[in-house]
Parts: C-alpha cells; structure tokens; sequence
DNA sequence: GGATAAAACTAATACTATTAGTTTAGGAGA
DNA sequence: TCTCCTAAACTAATAGTATTAGTTTTATCC
C-alpha cells in the first residue's frame, strides 16, 4: 500500500534538500513536496521534525567521520594529524549543509557578523600589539586564538566534549599556554 | 500618542527575553506579548525580524566587547592574553543567550550531539595514538584540535575573518604547526 | 473476492511573520 | 477650546510553520 515510503527515504529525502540548498533546515512541507505526498502523511513513517533532525545530525556525523577516515587512512603522527585538519576543511567544503547540521549553525547573517567580528576582535588586536608582533603575525594568532575560544565554548555547550572525568578547565589551560608559548618562540 | 515604545525599547525587550531563556531567538508575539501590545504593532518602529536580529547581534556583540576589556585592563602581554580567554570563558557564563546570538548557535540537541561527537572523534583519538601520547593528554589534545578546527571553520564561514589581505590558508597552516610542534614537546 | 491494516487523505488547531486598511488619540495651531 | 493631522495603535487577512484527529483509500493475505 501506499507509495513506498519509508523513514529512511524521508531522511535521505530531507539530506538532499539540505546539500542542495547548503541550509541545515528543512522543513515537513518541503520533504512532502519532494516525496508528492502531503505533510500529515509523513506522520506515518516518523514521529516528528525533531527526531527527524536527530536521524539528519547522526547521518551526518557518520559522513564527516567516513572523510576523516579516508584523509587519515595509511597514515601515522604529523601527516594524519594534518589529514584530520583537512578532512574537516574539505568536508565543510563539499557539505556546508551537513557540517552546519552537526554544529548547529544556522542563518549566516555575513555582513552583521564581520561588524560583530570588528567590535569583538578589537581588544584582542590590543593585546597581540602589546606582545609587540607585526601586523601580519598578529592577525594570524588572533584568527587562532578566535577559533580556539569559540570553538572550545561551543562545543563545550554543546556536550561535545565527553569523558567528563578529564577536566575541561584543564583542556582549556593547556590550549592558551600552547598558544602563549608559541607566541613566545616568535618574538 | 502610543504607548511609549520605540526601537530601542524593543531591541531590549528581546534582550531580556534572551537573557532570561539563554535562546537567541526571540519571535516578535513574544516581544508584543511583552509590550502589551499586538504583533502589527511593532511595525510602526522596526521593519521586521530580520531587523531586529541585526540589532541584537550587534547589541550582543559590544556587551562581549565591554567585558574583554574590563578583562585586560591594565595588563599586558601574556597577562592580557589569558584576560581575554576568560573574558569569553565568563561571558559564556552570564550570557549565554547573548553569545549564542553573535556565534549564530541555535538549539543545542546535546544528547545527539555527544553520540555526533563520538562518531566524529574517533579517527582523531586513532591519531593521537599513533604519536604515542598517553589517554589523558589524548583528550585534552583532541579537544584542542576540534576547537581549532571548528572554531576556524565556523567563524571564516561566518564572515568573522576580516582583513582578506591576509591568508586564511596560512593562518590555518599556522594553527596545525602550532599544536604538532606542541605535541612534539611532550613526546 | 472480502477483511484487515497500513498509509494515504482532508480538516482543523495553534503557532509563526507580514501587509493592508481602519481607528484612536495626542499635540499643534487657529 | 476646538479642529485637524499624523503617529501609533488596532483588526482582519494571508501565507507558511508543525501537529493531531478522523476518514478514506488501497494493497495484501486468507
């Protein structure tokens, strides 16, 4: 009966409007659109929006981690460190949809971000001079220690970070002393 | 005539309701509700969401602002660096409505986002190994990396990085040599 | 072929944002 | 003080969300 529709052709239904569109929303109208059925119908395969976003953000773990995976294969040390940094890069390259589902990023709002950027940015520009680093130098550890920061507390929001019984202050510690001693061995 | 209200005074009764329910959304019945007047209402002094998303925002941002430096006052050099890893750290804290407004974070699923992270840590902790580090400096390193790597990903995406003269690649490259030549220090 | 049950449907509710058109009421000027 | 004007409120309506309840269709099994 019915039209041969399952919760997995829902989910993979709901993945292609989010590659397509590199937007991490989708919603039941669009799905039902694609599927030629109407929005109630999808009821009868899967609960709700909400676990259906759950099923999207899993599916989309399972594809960073099989990129990762291909960068870092017959690797070792130094080089498969630098294929994770760059199976990341390249899978947010070929699916900014997907990488947005798992981080949870959503309307990206350019223009508003990089005057927020500037008003945030400012005081750490300060403190970098103060180190007395060049211009070019200085830019480069601010982006660092940006991303550090941000990426830390989102993350740690997010109950990213597991094995709690490592501590996260402690994690926090060590990256500003990596990043101070490798200001230090440039000035 | 009216009732007293102006942009301004809508702007911060979004505040507050983000401030009070730690969620960077806020919908325009909720602010009306507030102002004991109708939605329509609100037209007569913003344009409409969009608007008054940008104005949060950049409200967000100069309060983040504000509390780096009360953060490096009166510091200097590595003082002041971890001054401004704390400023963040502490505005996470008491704002974090606010900061998830400006880092663009919307809901947090954190139970599919530790499963989410398991699958995505994994070919990382298969790395660290491979350098020989011990299980708890693993951690912290892993933890380090992703915050680089979603941190960097996330905020050029955004728009955060300005100052385009500038190579993103090499600040990039210079993050990944900074924490391999970290990592080489402890083994 | 008819019963059964899965899976479609329609209709309705309660939220969003937004626009159009109407009413209210406060302040300025005669 | 009265009138008029306009800012700022209102109501009504539209279109788009998710979701639920109840009904109809339809495929398959006996």
């Amino acid at each position: 009966m019915g039209k041969g529709i399952s919760k997995e052709i829902i989910i993979m239904t709901a993945i292609s409007f989010i590659e397509e569109k590199n937007h991490p929303f989708v919603t039941l109208g669009e799905v039902a659109r694609r599927l030629e059925i109407k929005t109630p119908s999808l009821y009868n395969h899967i609960e709700g929006l909400e676990q259906l976003n759950r099923e999207i953000i899993i599916y989309s773990a399972n594809v960073l981690s099989d990129t990762e995976n291909k960068y870092i294969k017959g690797k070792t040390g130094e080089d498969a460190l630098y294929g994770i940094f760059y199976a990341y890069k390249e899978f947010m390259k070929n699916h900014e949809g997907l990488y947005r589902v798992i981080m949870n990023i959503s309307k990206l709002e350019i223009t508003e971000a990089a005057r927020a950027a500037d008003i945030i940015s400012k005081p750490l520009f300060t403190v970098l001079d103060s180190f007395g680093l060049g211009v070019e130098e200085s830019v480069h550890y601010s982006r660092i220690i940006r991303s550090i920061i941000n990426g830390f507390l989102v993350q740690k929001k997010a109950g990213f970070f597991t094995k709690s019984e490592i501590c996260l202050d402690k994690s926090y510690d060590k990256a500003i002393k990596m990043v101070i001693s490798s200001i230090k061995g440039k000035i």
